[in-house]
RNA sequence: CGGGGCGUAACUCAGUUUGGUAGAGUGCUUGCUUUGGGAGCAAGAUGCCGCAGGUUCAAGUCCUGUCGCCCCGACCA
């Protein structure tokens, strides 16, 4: 645990007293994002893209390795096209951007930038899948939607932002939910062992459903203020698309037949969910895993004959060994260095100087604690390399007791604003019976709405927090981003 | 879309009440000294005061309109 809170960048408003401003504060002076003269529209510098990069680079992986092709769609969608499933265009209608003129000829038809792209995916699928011979499709890809939102936020709401959105179409029901739920897993996995950051996996109510969708997964994550954030979510469309778009294929025996489909996808909003979760009072914290600077080298009295020299030396032998590292041979004094990259949110933090060269040592700083130890010089990547999973280990442990120690467990409606009351926002786990009245009586009365689902279910009562009757599910329930 | 706040130098802001030569700190540039937690001194550069009208001898300041941004709600990844 960190021996020393005090704030040292006093750039950066403390989360205690402004958690929202503490947050933009940290997208700006992290050098992570830039606002432009459009709303909701910002830019991501080479700091913050490099990130996405790595989130990109690992998930990717995970796609390939799970059988997913690449591919591209166009960016518009033709108003007939969008209009095809009717629950489809009523959810993202209202928050489409529209394309009206070509050069200075207005279309015949105007064209929708993509909020989303199951009716592409849909008609190139109408196109190809004629035979169960062309079944499964399990196709990705990584582009930018548009949804013209209201309120905006860097990275957790924008009105453009960057996204994977996986299609996939199958021959049967089973064989797409198994698909629906795979890549749920998926996301889990990569949130927990590349981004250390714990999720509830679950599906979502009727009424928090994707539109669309006969069911909706989705990975809930609990913020250092206690607001849940939907990191990702993996649906399953049963045959609705399929019959809204005409996708039929031949079957074994020779009969026509629908298809089962699904679509998964997570954003750019992962950063946001990684300030939330790691970042503290001197800035971001960044997991090992996708860092662009996963340790940096501090030269002290650099001017020094040799010291430099050290450094690139060690920097080399670290980038052998795999390690994303950097030099700072800047003229900035090595305070201002120390601040500067903590800010940023690198992992580890390696300072040489000639008293550190005599010793073949040098001092090694891990961000989370800022714990310093001195280490020797041989073997270092293999120190980086143990103090890296430290970090990690060490994020994931005090994101999972953040999100323990402000789940409360509750049976009544009064249990539950007590517990806000007293504690703070956080996860409520209550019993529900599944009507969508309870869900919006407990949201209004008590401020937080359903989350999710959980796969792992508890007993806590026999009766639904709100009305007393017999209880189908415990839901999770919290203030969502 | 409702409620609140703000647009003046690259950044943070003062100046607006009471109209009268455009300000400070930080940052930036150059030089010297410094370097184990945001260094010091000296010299320098930087402004359509968001935009458009209006009132006035005179507008950053007053009036009208407009655009944008931030925060909080409702909705969403």
């Amino acid at each position: 645990m960190a021996k020393d809170n005090k704030k040292m960048v006093d750039a950066i408003t403390s989360m205690d007293e402004d958690f929202a401003k503490w947050y933009t504060d940290i997208c700006k002076k992290a050098e992570l994002t830039e606002y432009t003269s459009v709303k909701g529209c910002m830019v991501i510098r080479p700091y913050g893209y490099a990130i996405w990069e790595n989130i990109q680079r690992i998930l990717d992986g995970m796609f390939k390795a799970t059988g997913h092709e690449n591919v591209c769609m166009p960016m518009f969608i033709p108003e007939s096209l969008l209009q095809k499933e009717k629950d489809h265009v009523e959810g993202f209608a209202p928050e489409v951007a529209w394309v009206t003129h070509g050069g200075s000829e207005k279309l015949e038809d105007r064209l929708c930038v993509r909020p989303t792209s199951e009716t592409l995916f849909c008609e190139h699928y109408s196109n190809i899948i004629h035979s169960y011979r062309d079944l499964p499709k399990l196709y990705n890809q990584w582009v930018s939607v548009v949804r013209w939102e209201k309120t905006t936020r860097p990275f957790l709401r924008s009105r453009e932002f960057l996204w994977q959105e996986g299609h996939t179409i199958h021959a049967t029901a089973e064989e797409a939910i198994a698909e629906t739920e795979r890549m749920l897993n998926v996301y889990a996995q990569f949130c927990e062992e590349s981004l250390a950051m714990p999720v509830v996996k679950g599906r979502k109510t009727e009424s928090d459903k994707f539109a669309g969708a006969v069911s909706t997964y989705a990975i809930e994550a609990l913020m250092h203020d206690g607001k849940a954030l939907q990191a990702g979510t993996s649906h399953y469309f049963g045959d609705g698309f399929a019959k809204a778009f005409d996708i039929m294929y031949t079957d074994k025996d020779n009969k026509k037949v629908y298809p089962h489909q699904t679509s998964w996808g997570v954003t750019t909003r992962l950063i946001g969910a990684v300030i939330m979760t790691h970042g503290d009072n001197n800035g971001l914290v960044l997991p090992p895993a996708v860092a662009p600077i996963q340790a940096v080298i501090v030269p002290i009295q650099q001017f020094k004959e040799g010291v430099l020299e050290k450094a690139n030396e060690v920097a080399e032998a670290l980038k052998a060994a795999g390690i994303r590292v950097k030099v700072d041979d800047s003229d900035n004094s090595p305070g201002w260095k120390f601040a500067e990259y903590e800010m940023k949110g690198v992992p580890v933090r390696i300072e040489i100087g000639p008293k550190d060269i005599e010793q073949n040592q040098c001092v090694i700083v891990t961000r989370h604690n800022r714990e310093k130890s001195f280490v020797s010089l041989e073997g270092l990547a293999e120190t980086v390399k143990t103090k890296l999973k430290e970090v990690h280990d060490g994020l994931y442990q005090a994101a999972l007791e953040n999100r323990e120690r402000r789940t409360y467990s509750c049976v009544t409606m009064d249990e539950i604003t007590e517990a806000l009351e007293k504690n703070g926002d956080g996860f409520i786990k209550a019993m529900w019976c599944g009507e969508e009245a309870c869900e919006d009586e407990v949201k209004e009365k008590t401020g937080v709405g359903s989350r999710c689902i959980p796969f792992d279910q508890e007993q806590l009562s026999d009766k639904c927090v709100c009305c007393g009757k017999p209880a189908k599910y415990m839901v999770y329930w919290g203030k969502a981003y």
